[in-house]
DNA sequence: GTGGTCTAGACCACG
DNA sequence: GTGGTCTAGACCACA
């Protein structure tokens, strides 16, 4: 499951766990990497994987379901919403937003744009 | 001011405003942005510019100054410490943590380097 | 069957299913829509009338049958019992449950007795 | 606090406890009974007459937070929000819905115009 | 004092 | 097996 991989929790955050699950799936669903229909990792599965108490990822799940991102049946599970409601956010979009934050921090270094441009060249060649 | 200028709260962030004044106040000086021995904005005008608490405000330079980043004098307000502790982090090192975070944050979208890449460089053309 | 058309489940509704069922027959039960010996519709047919998992309606019937509302018998099928249990609820004290809970309801909004009337006279013009 | 005196829990219901609070104070803001501004009583003390666990009223609250309904303050409290959003139900609205739920669950009983209206003027009467 | 979050474990409804 | 809810008690951030 794509979900169970990519999931990364950063334990050392001051965004709370719930929140951390709850937006990295809101944004892999946006994105398109988690496409329509596409079932979810169970609530229990994923706390084991997250070290995580169950509680917690089931209120992520309930707020991804809040937002109709996601549908859960009775019983049978946690799927993608097949309508990612209203979409704004394409994959390229969200992309996009991830380079403006990572802009807005640099220029609060007084990073030039070379530097920034350089920075992520060098990150990419190391990782 | 520096400071004053450069650190803005994001109020819909999870992150506790506390952290957002403590954290990008680390990283101005660990930057080198703020020089040792410049002085930070008083509690009480920074809670003022950010409407925050006074209390919310001392509590993010207690932290700085336990970290060793800051040194506060009795009547003469909180400096940059003219020792940035252990912290070898100059400015080029916090960019490339920045760097990192945002491959760690595009590859979770499958996204190519190239992509990642194009994306910087349409954020910088267009902010 | 006066049951498969007065059956109606509200999906939204943060009451179970199995719970809706067997309320509102119970309730048909109590108020003599449904007389003694009349036969409920079967629990697969139920359960596709109402798109639910048959052991959702079998659930329902199961705990009238345990309240003495209905019989089961083996090959029969399932009918209204003709002893109505300990339940001298005549259809006018159902009603006048319902009359009761709209009023708590009602104060609750500081409803006045002409504004509670008046709201259901308006209904019953408009539905 | 209006509200305090408001809330009252059904515990036989199969309403779960924090939708059954949730929904009452929504009504009540939306009904303009709670009016824009006033402080809602404290999670705790509310848990406490209510006889819950904290968490549980939290999560009403927090609900109604999500919904625009109600607006808490770091360490302040909780108030209802001075824009109560979009308003779709005013007094007299939230009151046609009461009555019309009536009306519905009276007639699955076939009960004529007149006995609804009857069984709420006895109601009256006597409560 | 306020609300927010997490845990651990329990029970329920559904398939 | 799935998700949903509740409890009890803990710690945190904020005024």
């Amino acid at each position: 499951m794509t979900a169970e991989r990519s999931v990364r929790l950063d334990p050392r955050s001051a965004v709370p766990p719930f929140e951390q699950v709850r937006g990295q799936i809101a944004e892999l669903i946006a994105a398109g990497v988690l496409p329509a229909g596409d079932r979810l990792p169970s609530v229990r599965q994923l706390a084991g994987d997250l070290d995580l108490a169950a509680g917690t990822v089931a209120r992520a799940y309930q707020e991804l379901e809040a937002a109709g991102l996601v549908v859960t049946r009775r019983g049978g599970g946690t799927r993608v919403a097949t309508t990612p409601p209203v979409t704004p956010a394409a994959r390229g979009q969200v992309l996009a937003e991830y380079a403006a934050a990572y802009l807005t921090a640099g220029r609060r270094l007084a990073a030039t744009d070379e530097e920034l441009l350089a920075a992520v060249q060098a990150a990419l060649r190391s990782g």
